[in-house]
DNA sequence: CAACTAATTTAGAATTATTCTAAAAAATAT
DNA sequence: ATATTTTTTAGAATAATTCTAAATTAGTTG
């Protein structure tokens, strides 16, 4: 079997494990999301991706299915941008690095962080998630003392 | 002094402070956010607010008028819910419970989390903050057990 | 397979938050 | 006061996202 015919194989069955019909659309946006290593997209730049490589998809169809995957659980959705969100392919325990003032995102690994002496949740409620994100900016390179 | 004259007094002598001219406008605004207990507030609330009490200010100028706090250090910028900001008048080193499905957030005192194995930053980088948001949701009433 | 039903996709309009623009108003300096 | 600079503003513009209703497609069922 070819890589292709694997990575359509494998979207297929990540679509059906999760109950998900497997449309043209569907399986397409999930091989260009998970054929591969993992990745932070936004609705626009998966839609470009997809465009570039010849699938016909409209841009409310990646949402929606940028959505149904996050609901589904196969996906996450990161906000820490303001103004556009990302969705994550990573869904294992992790946090993130953002550089500000830039659309770039690094995963930390989930043991990079540790996270102590969380309080307990409000009453009534119950904790869906941590996120711990890390801003970053340039660090200033000081060849010569600043006036 | 009265109350009203203190809470004048003080807005002025914050935006002295920072070194932002004190308009009707900026007076006004910082009078909303800085007079009593610390808050979290969306650009349109404030704005909502602002016309309640009368005084006359358009969206343009709050949006304004809260990146010039945030750049001054005297808000934080919260970027939690997709789709808008909210603005922090407690700008100690803090942490927030945020009630997913709602637009309700909650301060959890710095010492009330601890961070721990912070990974380095990357090559030409350094850390500008940390944010870390706790997403709760409600708790099942679990009165019986489920089917 | 043919006909049917339900789910999905889509174009385009609509909505929402935010930023921009250029002109008028207000604040400070001279 | 007058001049200079900053600020405010209405309204247009932009950007991300959601909505809508119609057309298409997938999954049955006879």
């Amino acid at each position: 079997m070819t890589d292709k015919q694997k990575a359509s194989e494998a979207a297929r069955e990540r679509l059906r494990a999760v109950g998900l019909r497997p449309t043209r659309q569907r399986l397409a946006l999930a091989k260009l999301l998970f054929a591969g290593p993992h990745r932070h997209v936004s609705a626009e730049q998966l839609h470009g991706e997809a465009l570039r490589k010849k699938v016909r998809v409209s841009l409310a169809t990646v949402y929606n299915t940028l959505h149904q995957f996050t609901e589904a659980g196969i996906l996450r959705e990161l906000v820490i941008d303001p103004g556009r969100s990302y969705f994550d392919t990573n869904v294992t325990h992790h946090h993130h690095f953002f550089f500000e003032g830039s659309t770039r995102l690094r995963d930390i690994p989930g043991e990079g962080v540790e996270v102590k002496r969380l309080p307990a949740a409000p009453e009534g409620t119950e904790v869906a998630r941590v996120d711990v994100i890390i801003r970053l900016k340039d660090s200033p390179k000081r060849r010569k003392r600043s006036s």
